[in-house]
DNA sequence: CGACTTGTTGAGCCCATTCAATGCTAGTGG
DNA sequence: CCACTAGCATTGAATGGGCTCAACAAGTCG
């Protein structure tokens, strides 16, 4: 896993992200730590953890994830390169939530310690480190108008543009459709699902002739009439932040 | 309706929030457009508005919300007093949602055009308003956490607990109760039920001893055991920021 | 007083759940 | 090369939680 310094990262430069001033990107490689990889599958952040790591997704999926005791759990959203893990938990007691890995992933891993500087030395950094924060949050609302009022297949359908678009969006496009390492089970925990009839709504989609999943790769084979029936909102804009 | 300059905000007296430096409460002072208010059950926010103001309710009740086209609503999460309203709008094309106000309510507006002058200057100020973007999105979190995950009774349980704290926090007590504004039609829309069940699942609680809800108060009549069934997360910190 | 909002309760239905069984694919080890 | 296992996807059957429909009580406001 070679180190990737932030003056030559490959994300920033072919991504849709924003550019910076030469010396924010100097304060971004400062504020660096380490390049690292991890597994599918892993924990990358416990819920409850009183000094959780500050990431960046480099590449690969991950989402983030709460659970009840009895072990019953909910996905609160899904994490793209590009986008910060951990920093609610920078601000509060302990990490509210809890972060896994969906694929094999790189992350950027940062000095939490010099976060304060990035807000006293670095408003524009900070400022677009808000504007995560706030777009992430927009993701959840979503999420939450999803799970609380949508039936199943609209609900299902309203997950796989979203996902899509995203995805869409970073060109992880791969034989006509884009990468999808969910498994129907984190669909299912994503919107308040049972396993089985994520399932049937998934496949009465398929039927209805909306989609395709084969072989990790999303293809929205009727686009027009599933926005129709998700209407979903909008894209997310062209020139983001990226730290 | 008297204008309160934020130097002798009461609110920033009695609260338990944290206090600033002269410079920055000189800055917030600035910052601030006026102080107005408005009736309960208005819009003070509409989503899609591409220039939606910013506000710190002051005193009173709101709660974002979303709606489809249909008209099925989802409530987000409720607002109290110290709560910054519509921030969310300024960093993105057209705000995301609605909000609306639940009591009649006080609002302290802001200079949008200010803001980054904020980040740019006023770091603290910044670092606290990230904090607050982020705090709202914990209640996010959970809410979809309760909304994908619990049933209708352990649903309704835990609202009623998270509302209760966060309203005694703000010393907003009543004869034994918190004051309590909502109308079941509100607990179903945040909590993704319909009017009849969220009726149901309320008499069931109560019946259970639970708590009780009268001319506007709810007081939990047996915490400890309500607690335990909603196993609702931590209280908010003690010294919060306020804008 | 009627109109309206909010809360309450019962009846019946249906969407989504649980339970259960089976197929498919990839990986492992003999 | 095949037996065995594990994870994921698929499907049917039966149950149930939450839904809609409907009626009514109680308070408030013009």
């Amino acid at each position: 896993m070679p180190y990737v310094p932030c003056p030559s990262c490959p994300l920033r430069a072919n991504g849709p992200f924003k550019q910076y001033a030469d010396r924010d990107i100097k304060f971004l490689d400062d504020l660096k730590k380490d390049h690292l990889a991890v597994e599918a599958g892993r924990d990358i952040i416990d819920a409850g953890d009183p000094n959780p790591p500050l990431f960046t997704l480099f590449s690969g999926w991950a989402f983030r994830y709460k659970m009840l005791p009895d072990g019953r759990r909910q996905i609160l959203n899904f994490l793209l390169p590009g986008d910060v893990i951990g920093f609610q938990g920078h601000m509060f007691d302990a990490a509210p939530h809890s972060v896994q890995t969906l694929t094999d992933v790189e992350l950027c891993s940062f000095h939490r310690s010099k976060v304060w500087e990035l807000f006293s030395a670095h408003p524009e950094l900070a400022f677009d480190l808000t504007w995560l924060t706030a777009r992430e949050e927009c993701y959840v609302d979503d999420n939450l108008l999803t799970v609380g009022r949508r039936s199943a297949v609209e609900a299902v359908g309203t997950l796989l543009i979203h996902l899509y678009k995203r995805a869409d969006a970073l060109n992880l496009r791969k034989n006509g459709g884009v990468t999808f390492p969910l498994t129907q089970s984190h669909i299912a925990d994503a919107l308040g699902l049972s396993l089985v009839h994520t399932n049937k709504s998934l496949r009465k989609l398929a039927k209805m002739g909306l989609h395709e999943i084969k072989n990790g790769s999303l293809t929205l084979t009727n686009g027009r009439a599933l926005e129709k029936l998700a209407q979903f909102f909008d894209e997310p804009l062209a020139a983001r932040p990226l730290l």
